[in-house]
DNA sequence: CGAGCCGTTGAGGGGATTCAAGCTCAGTGG
DNA sequence: CCACTGAGCTTGAATCCCCTCAACGGCTCG
């Protein structure tokens, strides 16, 4: 993991400067700060980069930071006394992960990188500073567990419901919606994919191989694939029916 | 739905004294508040009771409050555009649901009382309020994200992976830690039960049976039951073997 | 008392798992 | 340079768990 400072003193506020021009401001947590409130938060954010399954923090550790994704996807897993472990949620560019750490508590889950994966890093306090000083930050949080909840939920409702293939059929059209367009599919690991989906990496495969004879999937190289939009979309009709 | 008013102003504050002698006030969202905080909110908020399969909201309403359940069991559930639902949470004495109202957003699950279930309902413009008087509530609020953020992502841990068996057994653990010590615990429906775990109404029966016959569960008339907590226990770690 | 809902149980079939073998491919060392 | 190795992926065959279809009993209620 490597940690590099962003922000530094050297000349008039880079780092606000730097915040400016990020390519998920507006999307980000400190979207609703204006340039002054930025201002104020140099040299205390630190950008972080991972590599494929190395983790970001795990279950149960006394967390002191929030993290912002500006590129990657996250995977959200719990793993039970007995060593099985299931994924259940995905974070992509935007998102804030670990909020929990805000209110004290120590992380619920593993969160792990599925793809390189770069990070901004907001110290606990800073984001305590910054909410005591301006009204929006507070709803804006708020909003972001919002958001989780939903990816939770509607995580039970599409990926843990119905047969193995209509699950990855929804599996793929959450993958596509994480991709930048013009990029290709990241495709997991068939054993991340079977503890997505609880089902075996054996019927992971089988399925995807069956959507490639199928046309909706075509592999891409390593970890990466091709999804035709609209054949999925047949597909999942065809499927509910 | 029975809608009755809670607070009158023929006394001094009565309103007052009854938040103050609410049985879920320490646990509930206004526990933060002081007695000089409970005058403020008299006659607006609202008590209502909920018959079984009543709802309390319906996915997508423009919700204009959130509630606290003082009593009973209420169920969350998505469903599909054909027809087939799935129960993505429950919540039990104490907990606020409907909190994305507060962030003017749908609601988005159906929000359906399993048992008879009383709520206190809180308008949203109160809570916007209240959280700009005072200082502790938007913390307690992201407090109350978080845990139904956990119970979300539980609820794909525990109860959509593995076989039918090891899911209905943790379920029973969910139903008994939502009842009171003494009572008997809420046994739901069959179908209840096949949408909370994504089981048919058979399997459901018939893990039922078997589990009478293991002498985990015993059947004490309509829709309840006794658990014998250690023979549940027991089950859990023979089955995960 | 018949109708309908809910729960239970049986029989049969199907989808997913289990067990097993072979394949590709990248990394390693002879 | 290339066999060797191991990890990841795929496919086949047999088994099993769960679903589907079906019938039946208890119960409430019109």
């Amino acid at each position: 993991m490597a940690i590099v400072a962003l922000y530094r003193d050297d000349t008039r506020h880079p780092q606000a400067q730097a915040c400016a021009a990020c390519e998920v401001r507006s999307q980000a947590l400190f979207g609703v700060l204006d340039d002054a409130g930025l201002d104020r938060i140099h040299t205390r954010i630190a950008s972080l980069d991972l590599a494929p399954d190395e983790n970001v923090y795990g279950r149960g550790d006394a967390g002191q930071a929030v993290f912002t994704i500006r590129s990657g996807i996250v995977r959200f897993e719990r793993s039970t006394e007995h060593g099985d472990r299931r994924i259940v949620r995905l974070a992509g560019r935007g998102d804030l992960i670990g909020q929990e750490a805000l209110l004290q508590r120590p992380y619920a889950d593993e969160a792990i990188a599925c793809t390189p994966v770069q990070l901004c890093r907001l110290p606990r306090h800073l984001v305590d500073e910054l909410a005591a000083a301006t009204g929006g930050l507070p709803r804006e949080l708020m909003h972001r567990w919002q958001s989780a909840l939903d990816a939770a939920e509607s995580w039970v409702a599409d990926l843990s419901t119905g047969p193995a293939r209509r699950r990855l059929l929804r599996l793929l059209e959450r993958l596509t919606a994480l991709t930048e367009p013009g990029q290709t599919v990241w495709m997991p690991r068939r054993d991340e994919i079977g503890a997505m989906l609880d089902i075996t990496v054996e019927t992971a495969s089988r399925m995807i191989s069956q959507l490639r004879r199928d046309g909706v999937l075509a592999l891409a190289g390593a970890r990466h694939a091709t999804v035709d939009g609209k054949a999925l979309a047949l597909a999942l009709r065809a499927d509910a029916a």
